[in-house]
DNA sequence: ATGAAAGCGCTAACAA
DNA sequence: TTGTTAGCGCTTTCAT
C-alpha cells in the first residue's frame, strides 16, 4: 500500500471489485467484447459509473490499442491546418479515437523528434501533414503503424496518401494571370534546405508547374521565382526581391496565401497597390484571404474534405487493411480583387 | 515468443543484454539517476545507440513519469495560440519534455473529454489555455498533477494562473476611442453558453470593463453589446446587430481580433468605411491586425511571455513546488489606421 | 556500484 | 459465460 503522491485513481481491480466480477469481465465490457451476459454488462457499466472510472491509456497501450490517433504538424500559424483538423474530427467523432497533436517545429530534427515522440506514445494511428523528414523515414512509421501522409506526392506500400492536386491548381492560377494578360509573372515559392525527396513535395510542384506553364506560353524569359518559405516573413522577403528586379513584375503567383500576406506588405512598403501595379495571387484560400480587405485570388484544395479522407483511411488501416491507397482532391480557383489585367504602361516589357 | 503484428520494438532488457548489464543499470542511465559509473554509463549509451533504443512511453508511465506536457487549445484558428505555443517551447527546450496539444472543440462537453484524454495519458504537467470547463474540474485536474491555467482570473490554491490584464487592456482601446472623441462606442462580446463562473473569464472582463470605463466617462445611455464569439463568423453578426441600431455606434471594440475581422466584413456589406464611417478596434494583435491592408488597432498580450512563464511554472510545479502562484501580463495598446476621429455629422448623437 | 525481482493497470490465453 | 493468470516494458526497492 504505497501512499501516491497524489489520490490514487481507480482502477479495473476497483471496478471488479466493487461489482463483485473479475477484472477480465471488466475489460471485456470496456472493449464490448464478446462473451458477457447482459446482467454482468449492467453491473459493471453500474459501478464504472459510480466509482467514475477511466481506463489508464498507458496499460492499456501495454497490450493493446491506445485509442489515439496522433497526428503531426508543422506549425499552428498556417490557417490552412485547421480545415484539415476539422474534417479529421467529424470522420472521428463517436468512435471513441481521441487526437493528439504535436508540432514538427522549426527543423527536420524537432520533426524527427515530434515523429518519434508520437511512435513511443503507441498510437494507434497516425497523419503526417506536410512532412519534411526524408522518405525513408515516413517508411519506418508506415511499416510499423497505419499511417496517413498529407502533402507530399509520393505513394507507397507502407501508407496511404491524401493530397491535392498541385499541379492542376497552380496551373490555374498561372492561366489565370496569363489570361488577364499579364506576361511578368514572378513566383514566390518554398525551399526545404533540408531533405531530397523535393520532387515530390508540394511547394516543388506548384513552383515546377509554374515555369512549365510560362514555358507552355512562350513566357521562357520571363520566368523569375523567389524561393523562400511558405511564411508570412518568405513572402515578404520574396516578394523584396522580386520587386527589385526591372522590369518589375506585374503579377506574383505566392505558393501559400500565407506568403502572400507578407507580399502584401512588401507591396505596400514599395507604394504598389493591389491589383492597380501588380496583381497578387496565393493558394490555400484561407480565411484571411476571404476577408474583403484582402480579397485575396487563391487556390481551394478543401482541407475538410482531405482530412476527413485521412481520418477514414487510418481507421481502415486499423481495422486491418494493408493495401496503399492514394487520395486526390482536386482544387479549384478563387478569383478575387487581387487580380486584375496589367497597368497599361506594362507593353514597354 | 509471440509474433506481433509488427516488427518488434527494441526494449530495455534488449539494451541490458546487448550491453551485458541489469535492466536497472540501462534504466539508470536513461534517467541519470544516481549510482552508476562512468565505464557503465558509456556501455549503456553505446548499446543504446547501435541498437536505436527509445523508451516506451507508456510503460514509463505505469511507473513514473512520461517526459510529456499536456496543452488543452480551444481550436487552432485563434492566431493568438501559436504564440503562446512558441514560448512554451521555448522554455521546454531541452528539458526532455515533450508537448502534445489537444482541441477543446465546440462544447465543454468536448472539452471535458479533451482533458479527460491528457490525464488518461498520465502527462507530467498540463496547460489549459482559455478553458470553460467549471472551476470544479480545474481544481481536479490541479489536484492531481501539476496543472497551469492560462486566461481565466481565478487563482486556485491548486494550480497555477498566468493571465493578462484584461482590465487594463479594455480600459486602453475604451479610452483610445473615447479620447478621438467617440461617443457611440459598441462592444462585441463573447458569451458562453455552457458555464458558470463567467466572471473569472476574460470574455467577461473584458466586456465589464468596457460597461464601467462607459459610464466612467458619463456615457452609460451609449452602452451597447453584441454577446456573440471571440470568431470570425461572431465578430460578423455582432456587427451586422450592432449596424442595424439607430444612430449606428462610430466605433466598435471588438474583444477579439478574430471577431475584428468579421465585423469588417459586415462594415465592407453594409457600405461603411473604416475609420471614415466606423472605428474597429480588436483585441491579441495578431498578425493579420498587423497586415497594412488591415491595420487594425489591437492589445498586445505578449503571448510568449505568457506561454514561456506557464512552461516555467510547469516544470518548477513538476520539481516539487506545491504553493500556487499567478503571473500577470500586461498589454499595451497598439493603435493602427482602424482607429481615427469619427465623422463629423455625428454630433447628432 | 550493480543486479534480482516485484509490481504499475491492463488484455488475452486458457481453464473451468 | 466467467475467472485465473501470465505478461507488456519499465522503475524501484532491496540485496549484494
Amino acid at each position: 500500500m504505497t501512499t501516491r503522491e497524489r489520490r490514487r485513481r481507480v482502477t479495473i481491480a476497483d471496478v471488479a471489485r466493487h461489482a463483485g466480477v473479475s477484472t477480465t469481465a471488466v475489460s471485456k465490457v470496456l472493449r464490448n467484447a464478446y462473451g458477457v451476459s447482459a446482467a454482468m454488462r449492467d453491473r459493471v457499466k453500474a459501478a464504472i459509473d459510480e466509482l467514475g472510472y477511466r481506463p489508464h491509456a498507458s496499460a492499456r497501450a501495454m497490450r493493446g490499442r491506445t485509442y489515439t490517433i496522433g497526428v503531426l504538424l508543422p506549425d499552428l500559424r498556417n490557417p490552412f491546418f485547421p480545415e484539415i483538423l476539422d474534417g479529421l474530427y467529424e470522420q472521428l467523432d463517436g468512435t471513441g479515437y481521441q487526437v493528439i497533436i504535436v508540432l514538427g517545429g522549426r527543423d527536420a530534427k524537432a520533426e524527427t523528434r515530434a515523429i518519434d515522440a508520437l511512435v513511443d506514445r503507441q498510437v494507434d494511428g497516425m497523419l503526417m501533414v506536410a512532412p519534411r523528414v526524408p522518405r525513408t523515414r515516413l517508411e519506418e512509421v508506415g511499416g510499423q503503424l497505419p499511417t496517413v501522409v498529407l502533402g507530399p506526392h509520393e505513394k507507397s506500400a507502407l501508407y496511404d496518401a491524401v493530397l491535392d492536386d498541385d499541379e492542376i491548381g497552380a496551373e490555374l492560377v498561372v492561366r489565370h494571370l496569363i489570361s488577364l494578360g499579364h506576361r511578368r509573372i514572378a513566383h514566390i515559392g518554398h525551399r526545404e534546405n533540408a531533405g531530397r525527396r523535393t520532387a515530390a513535395m508540394l511547394q516543388t510542384i506548384r513552383a515546377v508547374t509554374y515555369e512549365r506553364v510560362m514555358r507552355e506560353h512562350g513566357l521562357d524569359d520571363e520566368i523569375a521565382m523567389a524561393m523562400t518559405t511558405y511564411s508570412e516573413e518568405g513572402g515578404y522577403e520574396g516578394a523584396r526581391e522580386l520587386l527589385a528586379r526591372s522590369p518589375r513584375p506585374t503579377a506574383i503567383f505566392a505558393g501559400a496565401d500565407l506568403a502572400a500576406f507578407g507580399a502584401l506588405t512588401a507591396l505596400h512598403e514599395a507604394g504598389l497597390a493591389v491589383p492597380a501595379d501588380v496583381s497578387l495571387a496565393g493558394y490555400d484560400n484561407t480565411r484571411t484571404a476571404a476577408l474583403s480587405d484582402i480579397s485575396l485570388t487563391s487556390v481551394d484544395q478543401d482541407g475538410g474534405v482531405m482530412g476527413g479522407t485521412a481520418g477514414r483511411l487510418l481507421l481502415e488501416r486499423i481495422e486491418g487493411r494493408t493495401s496503399s491507397v492514394t487520395f486526390s482532391v482536386t482544387p479549384t480557383l478563387v478569383p478575387r480583387r487581387s487580380t486584375a489585367p496589367p497597368p497599361a504602361e506594362t507593353r514597354t516589357a
